[in-house]
DNA sequence: CGGCATCCTCGTGGATACTG
DNA sequence: CAGTATCCACGAGGATGCCG
């Protein structure tokens, strides 16, 4: 997942004495991990749903289209561990098991949410942009 | 590149006649490009840079921590080829070449920052939560 | 039902070398 | 300087099978 050991910076990719604000632009930068959790579209989908409402195990599976059980298995853990959604397990004959969005988690999605308007608003001009680029006659 | 042919929709995932509205759940969900595209870190980065001024390749290369040549060639030019930054080359003796946000870019960058503000407010408490779940006993 | 373990594929992306 | 092309390693992630 995106939060694995992503840490690819021997501080040596660079010349020494080169140096830069430590910014969003250093490799280390925890920011960057946030950027790497929203880039998981399977987090990012979970969280949409979730913001709905509590949901079972299952159905999420059958609410996300194409996921896999491992991956949202995996992903709903790593949510859980950054505190932006909860687990209950009810002990009924089969086990079911509830994840609900936590207040933490409400925000991360209140600020992903900005996003999902500029994808509904720009879409088009992106795609148009796409055709534009595609159809060009190889510029020099 | 997230914008790669990602497209592992069969339509055959789910029972027939299982149906949801045309969501951002759906795998061929126009939406969810840009979701990918924002996961892809580069390209954020990237974003965020060139939203503060024009910059040439090498130097963006030098800017931007950790990223390969060919990634930053690749990502610049899914980044124009979606209308969101600009490309102009200027035939000095060894070529020079710009790139620079475009006005659509800009308004995903605006989208992209209140991700920014949040992984800069919160990242306390997830790294807290992080913490707290390692820790946890093993609870059931 | 919910979820971990295993295997295996295949795309992502780094390293390197060459060109305009 | 600004790429493109090639090779290759690694790990994300799907498929399958088993357990509590």
């Amino acid at each position: 997942m995106s939060a694995a050991p992503r840490i690819e910076k021997p501080a040596k990719a660079m010349a020494p004495g080169v140096h830069f604000p430590p910014d969003v632009f250093a490799a280390d930068c925890p920011t960057r991990r946030v950027l790497d959790r929203i880039g998981d579209k399977w987090a990012v989908l979970i969280l949409i749903l979730l913001a709905r409402g509590t949901v079972r195990f299952n159905e999420l599976r059958r609410l996300i289209d194409g996921i896999s059980q491992k991956m949202l298995s995996q992903t709903l853990k790593s949510l859980e561990r950054d505190g932006l959604v909860s687990r209950r397990v009810i002990p009924t004959v089969p086990v079911a098991v509830e994840y609900t969005i936590t207040p933490l988690g409400r925000t991360l999605h209140d600020a992903v949410d900005p996003l999902r308007i500029w994808a509904e608003t720009h879409i088009a001009a992106v795609e148009a942009a796409q055709a534009r680029y595609d159809a060009a006659p190889r510029q020099g």
